[in-house]
DNA sequence: TGCCGATGAACAAACGATTGCGCTAGCCTA
DNA sequence: TAGGCTAGCGCAATCGTTTGTTCATCGGCA
């Protein structure tokens, strides 16, 4: 059992809360040299440590954050999360992270026991365009920042990329190879980065002049294994694609399995585009094109938000959205190069 | 601002005392149904949460555990948290995730942080051979399970692999294939996996009369990077090996990496195996072969023998290894049809 | 000598919950 | 009608800190 404020204080001849201002270093606080040298060397002598309950309780401050994301195993997710760590342990916060693999049951409940733990801020990379969860969020107004998906009319704190200008870059890449057969494997239209990433799609062939055809638009979710589900019917289409706009990497990559598996060479019988740019992207085969969005930076600048909204005390409604960044590999263009077109920038509202 | 016990009682026209038991459901309470229904409508028509700081000041358990990791971007230890966190969850507990980035200064910051939190139980895969954070958490007798790697003579609740084993299973197969120099990718001598995997390296040799040359023996650390790095020095040496066995997979495919580059083709002039096989390990051209080992389950068991740990208000000792399995693929066999020789089996002590 | 201002430290009330114990009715029994 | 039992609650301590306030002491100064 550690050592409490009223042993030491018994062991000092002083009073606890005396104990209590020597360790806190209480700006306006008068003390006898002795006493105050008497206290410090028993600190030091018993690693005093205040109970960060107890404190938590007087202070009504945790000095905790939350991320609740799909699925760690998702490296976007795993490297979103490093952001939020990173920035948030210099200013002494800790970090509980909760997997809901999707599920806005699990997200609730996870959503309920962090409220009852009274976590400082909570930072949320799963939600969806309607989202009762969000709204409670936004009711009991402990601070929160929505990551890179946002709710309902976005009038939420927001850190993501712009995926409207990000879903159409990534169609006119594939429209100025020359094909005129561009299909979609897209995300929930529930979910704002599938909404908008979709629109981003149809834009660009409007865009181009091109009638954009509704079959080759299939939904495909957000894992891999779904994804090879949604490539394996866009493929098997009487007149299949040429070229595929995957709503993540991920997908993605599951679509290029499933074409490598039904003969189909990438990029020459079918060019292959994701989005995010996730580490596994480069390092497949072929490289992965797709749309560079600064992942690590997402969860940090997620966590200054949340941060900055604790120590001031005022909500915000800050939006930080960062242009996605064209990247060239082997998938769209044989013996690309892989390189970067310019550095990513951030807009905020 | 949520809802106090203090303010129900007065709503209810009761003794905060009688909330406390009701929403509770205290199994030997004595109360009029009137004021129970009274007492009960008020819970659900407030949505009453106790705080959770208060009550995890008085009841001294928090219901948070802990999870300190080098990294969670490498999928192994996000696989790992997922198996803590799965197993975590159904039984109340949150879960904070701590990356260290293998800094003994982080992991010693962090642990100290989360003593001062009072959380009710750590799991640490970060640790050293020598490990004066290790010491520090016997000391402060919280329950804690060191998992993948342990500790001094490994006294500690540890849940891992048969490392030593692995790495003379890894090696005898390199060997069986015909390889006479075969290099070893090593791991950090002052961690558990790297030491135990090194001298199961060099048992295989020994039990096939075989003599290791210490020229092939290069510490690589355990990043892709650390690996890329030693395998360019092995692989430059004059007489270079013909098969490496890698530590860990990400250092596999840091080789891998190094390898093409230097024009070598895999397997043909150079057969590699690494250990642990994560999810890239399958996804990787060439496939790699590797010491399959339930990850998931690392981090499942090494939970659930916290919670026993942390219920039962006893210290354990157990220490659960499971049988790594090894996985053949095209990085040592061209053609290879990856697949599992047999289902991993643990043995507890 | 008497008063005042500083100085140094103790006091006590929170923060919000849990829980053993005590207290007051009412009813039953002798 | 007195005594006892029990149902139905309230009381108050406690967990370990923080922090505004009070209190005693002492030196200096008039």
């Amino acid at each position: 059992m550690p050592v409490t404020l009223k042993e030491l204080a018994a062991r000092a001849n002083v009073h606890p809360s005396t104990i209590s201002r020597v360790a806190n270093n209480d700006p306006g606080l008068r003390i006898a040299t002795g006493t105050r040298a008497r206290i410090e060397a028993l600190l030091r002598e018993t690693g005093y440590q205040p109970n960060g309950i107890a404190r938590g309780l007087k202070m009504r401050q945790t000095n905790v954050l939350a991320v609740v994301i799909p699925d760690v195993t998702n490296p976007f997710f795993a490297a979103l999360f490093r952001g939020v760590e990173d920035a948030a342990a210099p200013r002494g916060f800790n970090v509980l992270l909760c997997n809901t693999d999707g599920l806005p049951e699990r997200q609730r409940s996870h959503l309920q026991s962090l409220q009852a733990r009274r976590v400082d801020g909570v930072i949320i990379a799963s939600s969806f365009l309607k989202d009762p969860s969000v709204r409670d969020l936004r009711r009991q107004q402990g601070p929160y920042v929505l990551v890179n998906r946002f709710s309902d009319e976005g009038e939420d704190p927001f850190v993501g990329s712009d995926d409207l200008l990000g879903g159409q870059l990534a169609t006119a890449h594939l429209i100025e190879l020359g094909h005129t057969r561009v299909g979609h494997l897209a995300g929930k239209s529930t979910v704002s980065t599938g909404m908008l990433r979709r629109r981003g799609y149809l834009a660009a062939h409007t865009a181009a002049g091109l009638a954009a055809d509704p079959d080759l638009i299939v939904e495909a979710g957000y894992t891999e294994e779904s994804g090879s589900a949604a490539a394996r019917r866009l493929f098997s289409l009487p007149e299949p694609p040429t070229a595929v706009f995957a709503v993540t990497d991920m997908v993605a990559i599951g679509a290029a399995d499933v074409a490598r598996q039904m003969g189909l060479r990438v990029p020459e019988d079918l060019a292959i585009i994701g989005y995010n740019d996730i580490p596994l992207a480069s390092r497949v085969s072929p490289g992965l094109t797709t749309m560079h969005v600064p992942i690590h930076e997402f969860g940090s600048v997620a966590a200054r938000l949340l941060l900055d909204q604790i120590e001031s005390d005022e909500p915000t409604r800050r939006r930080v959205r960062f242009t996605p960044d064209l990247i060239v590999r082997e998938s769209t263009v044989a013996g690309a190069r892989s390189q970067r077109s310019a550095r990513p920038r951030a807009s905020a509202e």
